[in-house]
DNA sequence: GTAAAATCTGCAACTTTGTTGCATATTATT
DNA sequence: AATAATATGCAACAAAGTTGCAGATTTTAC
């Protein structure tokens, strides 16, 4: 199911980063990798196949790699929190989410960036940036 | 508690918008206004005194509001859905909304707005924008 | 102003999403 | 292989939001 090359890249991102290479990390590593888009825990669940994790070790897994800097929260207007491999972000900014206000779906706008706004008020350091949008992806359009 | 200033202004838009002005809808409004920045049920619940309106009640008024347009949800890092008044936003834009990673505090950023992203891929219609922005508030730079 | 129609409101019960504590299992280190 | 460190799963819980329905308000029509 997981392919070994994305296993390997998975270890590899864990030992960079010191954590531990269990299998709930490597796995949910590479569910983040080949989707390429935010997932919620329970997107994540069902992609995960015979394994089966627990809610809470999914979200477990998911805070040690967000403490880490592998992954991003991503806020949309989804009740559920979704979460996104951090990678092609700079640490000010990522790639805009884009939801379809016909079907629902959420897509990456990959190779999209706008300029970091600069606060008009004194005082306020703004360190990262994220830009939702919504509209019509091509399918509904 | 209430300003009557404040009400006549709910009653207005209310009117404008044809629906009923029932006093959760007039004081939820009124509450949006003082607040200017975007708040929880649980805000404004807190905000609304003596009158202790049941959350499926603050929670529907949003949701009649938010149908007419007279009000924004924000999508932020808290867990709860925060609501605005939609005046000083474009259709198509609002004004970034800014957390302190410190104190947890939500501004508004008022006067600022960024140029709509254009789509790097063909088919995708953008209909609306909305910026996030995470760093430090005055008081606590 | 009053009655009827339309729409709100509050309560109770429920669903969904996320968290905590603890015992057991797995990973890393020596 | 033994030990220390950390992850996992389960059960129970907490927070955020929703649904159905009866009773209360607001509008509309006269």
């Amino acid at each position: 199911m997981i392919d070994s090359n994305l296993e390997m890249k998975a270890r590899k991102m864990l030992k960079a980063v010191k954590l531990y290479c269990t299998s709930g990390r490597i796995d949910i590593l590479a569910i983040l990798m080949k989707a390429g888009k935010p997932l919620s825990q329970e997107q994540i669940a069902r992609r995960s196949g015979e394994k089966h994790f627990d809610k809470v070790t999914i979200y477990r897994t998911l805070e040690s790699l967000l403490k880490v800097g592998l992954v991003h929260k991503a806020f949309m207007d989804k009740r559920a929190w979704h979460f996104e491999l951090a990678h092609n972000c700079t640490e000010h900014q990522c790639h805009p989410h884009f939801t379809c206000t016909n079907c629902g779906n959420i897509h990456c706008l990959m190779g999209m960036s706008l300029p970091m706004a600069k606060s008009p008020y004194k005082g306020f350091v703004i360190n990262r940036q994220q830009v939702w949008l919504e509209g019509l992806c091509p399918a509904c359009a």
